[in-house]
RNA sequence: GGCGGUGUAGCUCAGCUGGUCAGAGCAUGCGGCUCAUAUCCGCAGUGUCCGGGGUUCAAGUCCCUGCACCGCCA
């Protein structure tokens, strides 16, 4: 038997649901493996929720559960999520797992034995209150750069600068509100660098990456490869590193080796032999990421696996992000759409379709056209392919008692045409190209619908019923033909297919056969439903009224006081009261809105990092309080002439402090 | 700020190593059919191939530059 072929998508992390940007990486991987086996191929698909690292120890901690508790329940979320798409893992395991542990643990040994783990102390904030080092995203101070307030350790996102946490001026616990100190901890590292030379063969084998995505690659390689720091200090969530009381592997460590422990729970679960996976040459191995995570699986992750002497992966398939019409997911937009949501609306099926019809097997962002996927599953799902069956089959058993004859010699071109067709429909599938593919499974379907068009059947019938029958067998010949070539796409459609003309389970091949004569097919049941545009608008409110009911974020702990003032020094702050005049959005800047406000005797232009959370018209026209003595600061999108008074735990859910009656702009707060 | 990607008809996109490459589908308009629980089939128009330079006998196709959008920066 051939070397078994192996594929992956990226895993979900277990602290939240899935929404329909995982959704496109998952099905578009599911379409590969269904395509593969239908192919006959030895092929499987493993996940696994990813379910370590701080942010779920810290969610946990602050829902007061173990992080085993809280990752639980997405475990069985994300199994379902999967199976309502026809999402089909050989395999849902977790990270969380003694096999993923014994296969950290082995692969950190060997890399430890060939002398590229090092330790190296690291300086880095520690809570004294909360007892633990703090990962940049968990410190917040004011910018070193543009003096934005309450910007992450790591990135400022009112001017895009990146920096260290310890260049923030004032920073302070995201958790708690102290000011932590300095504190030294010996790290582990991974020295990738000594693996450059094998990285750079690796990728500049053909096939391995797309091309855009080597050269991508390549500049982080010519950059030098700096050592990646693989230990993470207690409290933590994840393994603990041997040896080692308080210090654990980095998440990024275990989080692909749970593709490895994924395979080998699948093979104790089925007999099937590990080593013909993960320690063996031949094997096919094949992990589909988004692009933001090309690093991790091009670099570090093939030096992991030939640092442990693990198989390579052949391929690394990288995609780009979803869109909702056009933008980026936005949760006021009701365009952030989570896989229940979805599926509480619409047929998975049509969101299988859009994403194959739109796939190209390239780095694009694909996006997700309301409007567009209305229209293109109408269009070709439902009017040409589904139509197709359904003008044919009940024609046949009105007329025919449900029998087939025999093709016409007429119809042999066609025939050729259709079978000349498939070997670009199989390469498009190899490639990940579905959107080739879909087209061409179109145009085979239109064939069969114009050939019935202009034999016309229904009038044929009245003279000479063998000939209308022989029209009507090569339709449903075309039916299969094209329900097998879908079928990696729309199982669910090729299978109603199958009970409809009383056909074996599809493969591939049968699409090119042509030999369904003579043969009786069964009543005609509705394969798919035209997609009802009031469920999209339903959908997209529902999205808008899960962020409002979203309870889900714990109460993060109170900040802590500031020292206290007199009354003195509160007087020297001049809050006056502004009515908004204009209010719009900055190219360039994702979290800051410029605005342009009234306080009196003057107008002034203010940046707020306000714009996740308000749309440029929800302010027009409000009366907000502004600091507006405040000196003023010069940001990379012009100066801000004083600061919005608002609150909020971080800039996607901020609230600006407004007026309950109206007052006279200029006026002072007290 | 550095790096990378993208920019072709109203929309979604094909156009590989430069030479019928200015295309397909949808949308639009017109015509035909009625088997279809899902309407299909045919015909027709539309484009400064993002802007500006350059290389070449020849450039969406190569080079430089500008602009816009998207992403990455361990």
């Amino acid at each position: 038997m051939a070397a078994p072929v192996l594929v992956t998508s990226a895993l979900p992390y277990a602290n939240g649901s899935i929404h329909l940007g995982h959704v496109l990486e998952y099905i578009q991987t599911d379409i590969l493996v269904r395509f593969l086996k239908m192919t006959g191929q030895d092929a499987v698909y493993m996940c696994a929720d990813d379910t370590h690292g701080t942010p779920i120890e810290v969610n946990a901690w602050r829902a007061g559960v173990t992080p085993e508790e809280y990752i639980a329940p997405y475990y069985v979320e994300h199994q379902r999520d999967f199976a309502d798409f026809s999402i089909a893992c050989d395999c849902f395991y977790t990270t969380n797992s003694p096999e993923n542990q014994h296969h950290s643990e082995y692969i950190f040994e060997r890399l430890r034995e060939q002398g590229h783990i090092v330790t190296r102390p690291v300086t880095q904030y520690y809570c004294e209150q909360d007892g633990r080092f703090l990962p940049d995203r968990f410190i917040r101070g004011t910018c070193p750069h543009c003096k934005a307030a309450e910007q992450y350790g790591d990135v400022c996102e009112a001017c895009g600068t990146t920096y260290s946490p310890t260049d923030l001026s004032d920073a302070h616990c995201v958790l708690c509100g102290a000011t932590p100190v300095m504190r030294e901890s010996v790290h582990y590292f991974f020295t990738i660098s000594a693996y450059e030379d094998f990285l750079r063969d690796w990728m500049g084998t053909p096939g391995r990456v797309q091309p855009e995505v080597r050269r991508f690659l390549e500049t982080w390689i010519n950059e030098g490869l700096r050592d990646w720091d693989v230990s993470r200090d207690g409290p933590y969530f994840g393994f603990k590193i041997p040896g080692e009381d308080n210090k654990y592997f980095y998440v990024w460590l275990d989080a692909p080796v749970g593709y490895i422990a994924t395979t080998q729970k699948f093979c104790g679960d089925t007999g099937r032999d590990f080593d013909a996976y993960w320690h063996n040459p031949e094997a096919t191995i094949y992990h589909v990421v988004g692009k933001d995570i090309t690093y991790f699986h091009a670099l570090y992750w093939p030096a992991m696996l030939h640092g442990a002497g693990y198989t390579l992966p052949r391929k690394v398939l990288v995609h780009g992000f979803l869109t909702v019409n056009g933008e980026k997911m936005s949760k006021t937009r009701g365009t952030f759409i989570t896989a229940r949501t979805y599926l509480d609306h619409l047929d998975p099926q049509y969101l299988r379709y859009y994403y194959a019809a739109k796939l190209n097997g390239r780095v694009d962002d694909l996006d997700l056209n309301l409007e567009e996927f209305v229209h293109r599953v109408d269009a070709e799902l439902v009017n040409k392919i589904a139509n197709l069956v359904s003008r044919v089959v009940p024609f046949v058993n009105r007329h025919f008692e449900g029998r087939l004859g025999r093709l016409d010699d007429n119809v042999k071109p066609l025939v050729n045409d259709v079978r000349a067709r498939l070997p670009r429909v199989r390469e498009s599938y190899e490639r990940m190209e579905f959107n080739r593919a879909v087209q061409e499974i179109v145009a085979i379907a239109e064939i069969g619908n114009k050939n019935f068009q202009d034999a016309a059947p229904w009038e044929l019938v009245k003279q000479n019923p063998p000939a209308a029958q022989a029209v009507c067998t090569f339709a449903v010949n075309c039916c299969r033909t094209v329900a097998a070539l879908i079928k990696p796409v729309l199982p669910q459609y090729a299978a109603d297919v199958e009970a409809i003309l009383h056909v074996e389970p599809l493969l591939f091949d049968d699409a090119a056969r042509f030999d369904l004569e003579e043969h009786e097919i069964g009543a005609f049941t509705r394969l798919i439903e035209r997609v009802d545009a009031r469920q999209i608008n339903a959908m997209v409110e529902a999205s808008k009224e899960n962020l409002d009911a979203a309870p889900a974020r714990p109460a993060a702990p109170v900040e802590a006081l500031e020292p206290e003032i007199d009354l003195d020094a509160f007087s020297r702050v001049d809050l006056r009261v502004a009515t908004v005049l204009q209010a719009e959005t900055v190219e360039g800047a994702d979290r800051l809105l410029r605005l342009r406000v009234d306080i009196g005797n003057e107008q002034r232009t203010i940046f707020a990092g306000i714009r996740q959370s308000y749309a440029p018209g929800d302010l027009l026209g409000k009366q907000v309080i502004v600091v507006a003595n405040l000196q003023p600061r010069n940001m990379r999108f012009g100066v801000s002439e004083g600061m919005l008074l608002a609150a909020g735990p971080d800039g996607t859910d901020v609230v600006v402090a407004e007026f309950a009656q109206p007052r006279q702009p200029g006026q002072r707060i007290r």
